[in-house]
DNA sequence: CGGTACATTGAGAAATTTCAAAGTTGGTGG
DNA sequence: CCACCAACTTTGAAATTTCTCAATGTACCG
C-alpha cells in the first residue's frame, strides 16, 4: 500500500561525478515551473537543490494521521488528496482538497504533530522535505519569504471563504462553490477539455467537505443534473450551464 | 467616532534627549509581557522599539472594511473586536473574535487589501505597525521567526476547528464551544472571577459567529439558562455547570 | 460471477429558519 | 428624574431545509 521510492544509491558516484538523475521525481516534475517546490528549490530545468523523501500510496489510504509525528513539509506530487478532521463519533470534516503540486499546509513548517489527517483521494505520489531546510531557505531568501507570506495569506483567505460557505450558505450553494472552485483550478492547469474536468471525489467526500449528508448531497447533485447545469460522477464533471453554475457558487 | 491619538510631537527634543514618554500607549501596555507585540518589539519594561499608529473607535463601528487599503499590521490594544465577512445579501459571517493584545491576522503582513472586515465589539483602542518593519524583524530574528510560525499555525488550527464546528456540529454544540473558548482565554488572563467572565457579544453577533439565526441563538441560550448550565447576557457569562458546558463544547 | 463499495429513492423526523409581535434594556435629552 | 427612543431579547407558530433510516439499484474489481 505504502511504498518507499528507492533513491538512487549512488547519487554521486565513486569519481565524484553527478549523473543525469532522470529517476529523482523532482527532476522531471513539471509543477516546479509554477508551484512552491520550484520557488523553494529552483524552477524546472535546474536540478533539484534538495532531495525530498518520496512515497506512493493507493486511493482512500491515509497519508498522515492527526497526532502522529510529522516527517517533514508534505507536498502532493501526483494525484488528489484531502486534509480532514476525523471525529470520535464517526463524522469527518474535509478542510481542503489538494491537487498535484500543492503544499499540504503552508503553516506546517515546524516539527511536531498536526491537528488534521491527510488522505489520498486517488492513487497519490507525495514527498516530504526536511523542516529545518525549508525554514532556513524561507528565512534566508527575501523574495521567497514574501512568496511564502502570500501563500499563507492565500490559505487563510481560502479557510475564511470556507467558513462563510459552511456558516451562511445552502447545500446547493456550497456544492456549486466546490465544483466552481475545482473547475477554476483545473482550467488554470489546462485540464478543462470540452467543458469537462477531473473530479475524483465521491459523494461521501463531497458531503464531508460541505458539511452535508451523502444522501442530501446525492439529491442536490441529481437536481443539478436534472436541471442540466452540470453532471457530476464517474470521476468527472461535465459542465452544461457554466454561467448558471457560477451564479449558484458565487456569494450573494 | 474615530480619533487619532496625538503622538508626542517632540519624541526627541532639541538637545537629542529622549524623554520618559509615559504617554505612548505601547510603553504602558501590559500585554507586551505575553503577546506578539512584545515578541516583535521588546517585552514590557523595555521602551517600545517602534512606534505604532494608535487610534480609538466606539463599539459597533468598523475598524477596517474589506477591500480598503490596509495601513499596517493591526493589533487590538484594548477592547474586543471581530473579524468578519459581510455578504451583499445582508448576511455576515464572523471569522474570529479578538481580545486585547491580539494580532488581527498573523498572515496579513503584506501591503494590500484584506478579504475581511474588522469591527469593534466594545469601544476599542487599536494600533497599526508598518508592514515592512514587521516583516524585516521577523526575517532577521530566528526565534521571532519561529514564534511567528507558531502563531500562523495556531491561527490555522483555529480556523480548522471552526470549520469542523460549522460543518459538523449542532447549534447547541457550536454555542457551547464558543463560550468555552472565550472562557479559557479569559481564565488565562485572570479575568474569570466567581465563575463569571466578560462576554460583550450580542446574540446577533453570536449568531453571526456560529452561522445560526439570532432567534435560534436566543432559544439555545434560554435553554442553557433554564437547564442551569450557564447564563449569557448583559456583557457577561455566569458559569453554573462548568463540566456540563465543557462536555457540550467538546468534540464528540 | 460474486462481492463490496458507491449511488439513488422514498418517507418520516428533526433541526433550524422565517415571520411577526411583544417585552426589555440602556442611553439621551428635556 | 422621567420619558422616550432605538436596539436588543424573547416568544409563538408555521414553513423549510436537512437528516435519518431503510431499501433498492449500479458499477467496478478480482
Amino acid at each position: 500500500m505504502l511504498r518507499e521510492i528507492e533513491p538512487l544509491s549512488d547519487l554521486v558516484n565513486a569519481r565524484g561525478i553527478v549523473p543525469a538523475l532522470p529517476d529523482l521525481p523532482c527532476n522531471t516534475c513539471h509543477f516546479r515551473s509554477s508551484n512552491f517546490c520550484g520557488a523553494l528549490f529552483g524552477r524546472s530545468g535546474q536540478p533539484m537543490a534538495i532531495r525530498g523523501k518520496h512515497r506512493e500510496i493507493a486511493a482512500r489510504q491515509n497519508i498522515y494521521r492527526a497526532g502522529e509525528g510529522n516527517e517533514g513539509v508534505l507536498v502532493i506530487c501526483d494525484g488528489w488528496a484531502v486534509r480532514f478532521v476525523q471525529l470520535p463519533n464517526g463524522k469527518r470534516q474535509i478542510l481542503s482538497v489538494m491537487l498535484p503540486g500543492d503544499l499540504v499546509s503552508a503553516t506546517s513548517m515546524l516539527e511536531g504533530q498536526l491537528g488534521f489527517s491527510v488522505q489520498a483521494v486517488t492513487d497519490v505520489r507525495y514527498c516530504y522535505f526536511p523542516f529545518a531546510e525549508v525554514r532556513a531557505r524561507i528565512r534566508n531568501n527575501p523574495p521567497l519569504f514574501d512568496a511564502w507570506l502570500r501563500l499563507t495569506a492565500a490559505e487563510q483567505r481560502d479557510a475564511d471563504k470556507r467558513l462563510v460557505d459552511l456558516g451562511q450558505r445552502t447545500a446547493q450553494e456550497r456544492i456549486a462553490a466546490l465544483i466552481v472552485h475545482v473547475m477554476q483550478r483545473c482550467e488554470q492547469r489546462g485540464e478543462l477539455v470540452d467543458d469537462e474536468f477531473p473530479f475524483p471525489l465521491s459523494q461521501q467526500q463531497i458531503a464531508d467537505f460541505t458539511g452535508l449528508t451523502p444522501v442530501h448531497t446525492c439529491r442536490v447533485l441529481s437536481a443539478l443534473r436534472k436541471n442540466a447545469v452540470c453532471d457530476v460522477g464517474h470521476g468527472f464533471v461535465k459542465i452544461m450551464e457554466r454561467r448558471e453554475l457560477q451564479r449558484m457558487g458565487a456569494l450573494k
